[in-house]
DNA sequence: AATTGTGAACCTCTTCACAGCT
DNA sequence: AGCTGTGAAGAGGTTCACAATT
């Protein structure tokens, strides 16, 4: 497949989650004009976004909801669940197993790892907390996908090691650092630090 | 001052904690090579973003990584504390409060503004829980500057205007909606379904 | 009449490559 | 010799504008 870039899928994303608004309120047939401004973009965005994928609309009426989103949704592989493990237990682990998005989109947490003796064993919103000792067999038995880690700088990449020798491919890093990863492995970084400087940059210069 | 990109912006993040984390283990020098390579990018970037705001190092040494730590915590507007309201007390809202990189950073959250009746004038961690029925006073006696939203997508663009309307020129907002706000205010998102969904396309459609 | 799909133009960001300092 | 700073080249993403279709 032809490269498609990263700011391309985030706006899938978001087509998704707008035809699923629409389809709650019964709308049937959406144009890329509104599409783009319940989106802040241009309609010309949205329309080549698209047409990396194939051709979803009919000229002179536009796109038909229902379609448009299993065809998104299609793309972007969420016509499956995914199995998920929470790898740390600490503030914003705690916020995750209970958002209610992820499992809305079909991002099951089936495991949290965490190293605290006095967590081992737990079962929270149940799900079991174990801890790192026995991680390839948990990962083996709840067929994990996807690793979320929500654990501080200094272990983090450690730990990464560790779920990519057991061949984990994905990860959603809460951790303020660049994991090193091989080719074959995606990291995405979640860092709301990095967002909230950048308004701390915005309300500094602008004049 | 010249457009200064987002990306740019955001390494600057990066390499302010990549400084801070040298200095903490005595490195007094570091080169562009370095820093590129901790955070995974090319030299050439990182000498580049730099100059968008001036000469910072030495040819042949480098850069002393204490001046170049304090430059960039200038250019970012870090060299001040910020005041935040936190808006939404729920699983994220909660997380974010004893979230301790935001403190470290100086985004100091000095009051929480959540609708919950039986949250009201409740204090959690030294920090006073309003409704938002006073909320210009709030904003005023606190003298709040960013507001993080984390609260339904349904009341987002409502509470985003009036915190507009009250003269807030700077939110991140965790929900998964884009708001409309005027050209001299700043909305950032922390939207975690998009990254999820982002790996979720990757592992769907690699090899 | 309305709206899609898309090549081409445009714009922005990244990387190259090397002169210029230390 | 080593490393920065930067103009120029290259790559990539966005918008334009219009033919094609309903």
């Amino acid at each position: 497949m032809k490269k498609i870039s990263d700011s391309t899928i985030q706006r899938l994303s978001k087509y998704y989650r707008t035809l699923e608004h629409q389809l709650e309120d019964k709308v049937q047939t959406i144009s890329s004009f509104e599409i783009a401004h319940i989106n802040n973009i241009t309609s010309a965005q949205v329309r080549k976004d698209l047409s990396f994928f194939g051709t979803f609309g009919k000229r002179g009426l536009g796109y038909n909801c229902e379609q448009l989103k299993d065809k998104i949704g299609q793309i972007l592989g969420l016509k499956k669940d995914w199995n998920v493990a929470l790898v740390g237990f600490g503030n914003i682990g705690r916020a995750l197993i209970n958002y209610q998005e992820f499992k809305k989109q079909g991002f099951k947490i089936k495991v949290i790892i965490d190293n605290d003796p006095r967590k081992k064993n737990q079962i929270f919103s149940g799900i079991p907390i174990s801890d790192i000792s026995d991680v390839d067999k948990i990962l083996d038995k709840n067929k994990i996908e996807i690793v979320i880690l929500a654990v501080p700088v200094k272990v983090a990449q450690g730990l990464t090691d560790i779920f990519v020798k057991f061949g984990i491919k994905a990860f959603l890093n809460f951790a303020p650092t660049s994991l090193k990863v091989p080719e074959d492995v995606l990291v995405k970084n979640e860092n709301m630090s990095i967002e909230l400087e950048g308004l701390s940059f915005f309300l500094t210069n602008r004049k």
